[in-house]
DNA sequence: TTGAAAGCGGTACCAA
DNA sequence: TTGGTACCGCTTTCAA
């Protein structure tokens, strides 16, 4: 059993296709009988007719979706990023296409060249591999196509960034000034390449603080919750052991505390913990994290705004919206005093 | 500047339409000669060309994309459906389409017959609200339309459930079995239609205890963590209060501990909290949560591989998967000994 | 081994 | 106020 077309009604209602179009579009600029207009709807319903949305796309040049794509689905930052573009394209009548690489690079440029087939109305890319996705983006962008990236690129396309330069410097500010002098790192970020200025604030932190960089302090874990249990496991085996842990992202910083905990050490007071992208839950933590907000809602928000906006005004200037990531300060952190 | 079509790449190779077409699909089927193939590759990489994924789907029938509705994209439950659903398509070639209806009834509706027109291959859906539903879902799948649901829902439709039953008993005795008689329940859920025999067995196992069941000790919050922070403020509050308190979901979990911890009080010395979901956090919150597992992840690849293996056989009879959910005990409970 | 042409299910212009 | 029809970009017989 076949789904019904637009023929199918028309030819119930006794009609053209084309006055089926117009009643079914429901344009006002196409005067039609009341009387035709019952009958094209009875058969409508009767049939249970819904227009095919793809011959729509394809005919009419626009597709109502919106792709984003994302590195991976395990992080709580993403998954506000996705909230944040979801609510803001369907506000708006469009579709979410969803898409996550896994934090596979292949599969990341091989996605993008499978996204430009499908002849979305935009995409919103939180790219993680710049180099090696580059050529597939630059190709996409070329026409004008509505693009916005998530990711700290030199690209030409339309971005909103959150910048973490000033955030990173004063969590180590804050840290510092609490006398700690060995703090750990926890970087377990998709790929290197993209939290490159929190590490190097870090390191800027440390030295200007007339302080060693300890290799052994920076941990390069995975993405996952138990990834960040581990890398603290490690940390926290050092002699001596750091006093103060700085986690790239909250999910991690939770393995981290687990850990912690599990090491008989209490946070703040003998070991300090803080972490990035303040998500909803960094609040309610046991203690509440320390965290720099990066606010992925509001990122993924902008980003659908911006895009949004540039499929009606096509010729807009590129744009790049900062946003400014913001040091908050909660009960993980607190002065260094552990005996070591 | 418009995007290259087939006919511009036949035309720069100077071959026809359907070679084009032959090379770019690769059919094998159709013997093509090297020297062929090779041009129209040329003008195909030298255009860049993609094909339209809608016309191609227009065209062939299918669309290889599957849609997922999800009620709340806030809570980390539905989240881990959307990764196994995610990871599961992907895996098989498709595309996701993905859309939440923010727990309201009417976007519901709406959004099944949305999604309708937009003919993906399959649908895979976790309705909240089921009797509102009702008559959009059983219209989608009237034609043998490959639908799953991922409510307990008594639709003629595939269906993945986990049930909760048992599990939900051996909380209850559990709790009970620890010596605890004033039991809350902090009922945080989208639409009570859905978590109804949790509630049914949380009382049942209170009566079978012989204890009474006061209303008093029940909260119906909403779905979002500050939810079930203020839920378990507001149940804290009560004299005597609960020596244990049972959250719908790990999610609320995490808010009703730091409501307990803002009490000063001990988990589970002081009071015992169970929640339901056991998401990849409970293990790593502080403390280990004890949560009767459902294992969202498993259930999205269930229904995933249900509904693509839907597609490839239509004939198939209904299928219901049961999942019974599972009693992880950890350190979020312990023994009544509260002085009150 | 390649090309011509008929659709897939709509939209929108032009005529009637 | 309604109908005829060209076309969106592709796939797939059928012929050549």
């Amino acid at each position: 059993m076949k789904r019904p077309t637009q023929s199918d009604v028309a030819r119930l209602a006794g009609v053209s296709r084309a006055t089926v179009s117009y009643v079914v579009s429901g344009s006002s600029d196409v005067p039609i009988s009341a009387e035709t207009r019952e009958r094209v709807l009875k058969a409508v319903s009767q049939l249970n007719y819904a227009p095919d949305a793809r011959a729509q796309s394809l005919r009419s040049g626009d597709s109502n979706t919106v792709g984003l794509l994302i590195p991976d689905l395990h992080n709580p930052h993403y998954w506000s990023i996705v909230q944040g573009v979801e609510e803001t394209v369907r506000e708006q009548g469009y579709d979410l296409l969803l898409t996550s690489t896994s934090l596979d690079p292949e599969r990341e440029a091989q996605t993008l060249a499978a996204l430009s087939s499908r002849r979305m109305d935009a995409l919103i890319l939180t790219l993680s591999f710049l180099e090696k996705s580059k050529t597939a983006l630059t190709r996409l962008a070329a026409n004008g196509y509505p693009v916005v990236t998530l990711s700290n690129t030199s690209f030409n396309v339309d971005a909103v960034v959150a910048t973490y330069r000033t955030a990173t410097a004063q969590i180590m500010a804050h840290l510092l000034g609490l006398g700690h002098t060995r703090i750990g790192f926890i970087f377990g970020v998709g790929s290197k390449e993209l939290a490159t200025n929190r590490m190097a604030v870090y390191q800027e932190s440390l030295t200007g603080a007339g302080l060693a960089i300890d290799p052994d302090l920076i941990d390069y874990s995975g993405p996952r919750i138990e990834d960040g249990y581990n890398a603290a496991q490690r940390l926290l085996a050092r002699a001596p052991r750091p006093t103060a842990l700085l986690v790239i992202n909250d999910w991690l910083a939770i393995g981290a505390l687990r850990a912690v905990g599990e090491n008989g050490l209490r946070v703040p007071e003998d070991i300090s913990i803080a972490s990035f992208d303040d998500t909803e839950m960094a609040a309610y933590l046991n203690p509440p994290l320390t965290s720099v907000r990066s606010n992925g809602h509001e990122l993924g928000r902008q980003a659908a705004s911006l895009v949004l906006e540039r499929i009606q005004k096509p010729g807009l200037p590129i744009r790049r919206v900062q946003i400014e990531a913001e040091l908050v300060i909660r009960q993980s952190t607190g002065r260094e005093r552990s005996p070591l």
